[in-house]
DNA sequence: CGAACCCTTGATGGCGATCAAACGCCGTGG
DNA sequence: CCACGGCGTTTGATCGCCATCAAGGGTTCG
């Protein structure tokens, strides 16, 4: 890694309370590296020797059994991904794979353990991380069974324009079919879903959203001010 | 809690490898209750003022959305539940009842971050503790997200069967509407699939379960041997 | 004994998947 | 520069899984 990229990756809440030196001492064994789009970083079921840390880009969570693929989650910069599987030193439940060109820092698993074990700091901040990360999954999970399809799609654009300020119009993160199956669905029906929101408010043109009616697409999305998180 | 059961629970992965006056220190001002079944422990939207730990009998993770509601998990003897919410000191994202009479540990949240922040053994502990959780939560995701109604059942008794030693025959762990809703199904539609299993190897008499042939049961439910922890 | 409640079974309907085809965008290569 | 092919998206038609509605049987408990 070099030198002038650390004092931006020290900043990040997984390492900004940590020991200096230690902190140096992770930097120093880890490698910060650039992807181009469409790259598969981790598979299913493989080991977990590096803790991913994006720092620029989007990169996605997927299963795969047999022939269906699915995606799980989208990750957006800065955020850590599969510190689960690093800390428990297990295998991947999920492969991963940029979308757009990413800015990842790769830290070697068994030197993350170690330190976690040595630093109180560093051990804390990882352990609020899997946490946040923990309740984000139970807010998938809960969506995905107590909403239905267009419901789901609705509190997805309600959220992604709260990410953004309550903008009124912005683009979608991903590809539509990538967030078609993020959202449990299919391609087709995402199309005509985003057809049915004019109805509720929400104007869909290609990858651009635009809230006309909030009130109307709250009314559809019902978004829980616990689990959402308000 | 009385004195003669600190032993049995501080023998608790949890709390093993901690640190022994520090662990006096926390049982000291824990509560170890006995609850009678369907009792409502904790609502969603609640502050987690304690961490639980069941140490015996059974207890149902479940959400509500306005009129319905799902059950996210079993919680089983022994392991604790809510530890995200309990260390981020946020609001429970699920409620908790009891399904039967239940014997449960309860740790003020304060003094538990507090001792996790002085003790790296009990950090170690409770980051394990969560990061199973995580991925245990990754399986659930994923097998809503890519089987269908049936092969679900089939795999959860599979996973049942195996829980139990592959146990040829066994009980069902609770009501079959509880399992309805944790498989994400009606009732209804769960007593069909009872009895369609009976083509797949699998006879289900009430409670209980017998499984006349475990390879077409697994044909039917494709365990992955990485997602579902072979 | 009656009243819940759970489980089961049947009939019907709807949501969303699947299949199919056409359109637009974009890159490559002639 | 244009032709072509690939891929993502859209739209339409159809199918199937599963939810819903409805009713009856069994069990538990007051």
């Amino acid at each position: 890694m070099r030198t002038e990229e650390i004092p931006e990756i020290a900043a990040l809440p997984l390492f900004a309370a940590m020991n200096e030196r230690m902190r140096e001492e992770i930097f120093h064994a880890s490698f910060l590296q650039v992807f181009p789009p469409a790259l598969t970083l981790i598979e299913t079921g493989g080991r977990a020797d590096f803790l991913h840390v994006l720092l620029d880009g989007l990169v996605e969570l997927f299963t795969t059994n047999g022939s269906r693929e699915v995606t799980m989650q989208l990750v957006r910069p800065v955020s850590s991904f599969i510190l689960a599987a690093a800390y428990t030193d297990q295998r991947y439940l999920m492969s991963a794979r940029t979308l757009s060109a990413s800015r990842i820092l790769m830290i070697p698993s068994p030197l993350l353990r170690t330190t976690i074990a040595k630093d109180g700091a560093l051990a804390a901040a990882a352990m609020t991380e899997i946490a946040l990360r923990y309740r984000n999954l139970v807010r998938s999970l809960t969506d995905i069974k107590l909403r239905q399809t267009l419901e789901r799609l609705a509190n997805f654009l309600f959220l992604e324009s709260r990410r953004q300020g309550d903008a009124v119009q912005f683009q979608l993160p991903a590809e539509k079919r990538v967030i078609a199956s993020l959202l449990g669905m299919t391609p087709e029906n995402l199309s005509r879903a985003c057809g049915t929101l004019a109805e509720h408010g929400v104007l869909i043109s290609g990858p651009t959203v635009q809230i006309i009616d909030r009130t109307k697409l709250i009314a559809l999305a019902r978004p829980d001010p616990v689990v959402d998180d308000f």
